[in-house]
DNA sequence: TATAATTCATATTAAATACATAGGAATATG
DNA sequence: CATATTCCTATGTATTTAATATGAATTATA
């Protein structure tokens, strides 16, 4: 029941491109640096949320990534979805539900529903934007 | 993000205790064969519940388990933290944290917080008691 | 134009976890 | 004594996680 390093580490590069966005491209080394992730790492996480439209890329020196759209319209649950695969605690409930032959008889089923559901109620209202006021508000080091 | 079997399975089996009391003990081969589980699975994972003093147990022929509290008395959240190490989304969040050098700077642990809360809140609330009265209402096959 | 900095693409690997199966000892019933 | 059951521990296999590695493609800049 534990969110992966690919999805808090996700959250934490995008956050981290809101947080420092001058309009110049951010380097992945930066990243790297700054949330102490390997980039070879993040340069996978982000090809996810590339080839999803999320960010675009400046290839080449002085390259990097930016983000596409206002931090407001990035939810967390947005990036975590993508990149968890989703946030279902059972393969029967959410989007497209596996099918399952004890479904008629099945009433645990309620619970994942409601744990999916509770889930969802916070990680759909969380912005990439809020994340970034906090950081503010927090006073941490704010280096570019 | 997933709820392993051994949580679910846990779940199925003291459901089945209750929903299957007589007053004598219910062996987990009967169990096995209602759920459709491995009977030597069953047995590791009720282990886990006998120790903790969920279960009692009737050793020899014609024994089995019980439940040692009235199914009213157990919640979802006790049977599946038991089964499940825990149920926090990350390591940093929940009863003993571990400690982590950016919590100073970290923002996204309040959404794990969050996340915490909002399945704590969902599976503190379910009792066994609930689940067998659903399990009534459903009108699912009830064979002894 | 050469060099360095970067993204992009794919393969490989080491460790942990999940999900069991297996074998047999201990205990109780009939 | 034979059978049914819990109890205990070891073993195995497949998948997932969390990286690391290698190098090609692209671009700025000295």
């Amino acid at each position: 029941m534990k969110i992966s390093t690919k999805g808090r580490y996700a959250l934490r590069l995008m956050l981290d491109l809101a947080v420092y966005d001058t309009g110049e491209p951010v380097s992945l080394k930066d990243v790297a640096v700054r949330q102490n992730i390997s980039e070879k790492y993040l340069e996978q996480i982000i090809s996810i949320l590339h080839r999803a439209g999320y960010v675009r890329s400046v290839r080449g020196a002085g390259g990097g990534y930016l983000l596409t759209k206002d931090p407001a319209e990035y939810t967390v649950g947005d990036i975590l979805r993508l990149t968890e695969g989703d946030l279902t605690p059972v393969g029967c409930v959410g989007n497209n539900p596996e099918p399952c032959e004890r479904e008629a008889m099945c009433v645990t089923v309620e619970i994942w529903q409601k744990i999916y559901d509770a889930i969802s109620e916070v990680v759909d209202n969380i912005t990439l934007e809020y994340l970034v006021n906090r950081f503010h508000e927090k006073g941490s080091d704010y280096v570019i």
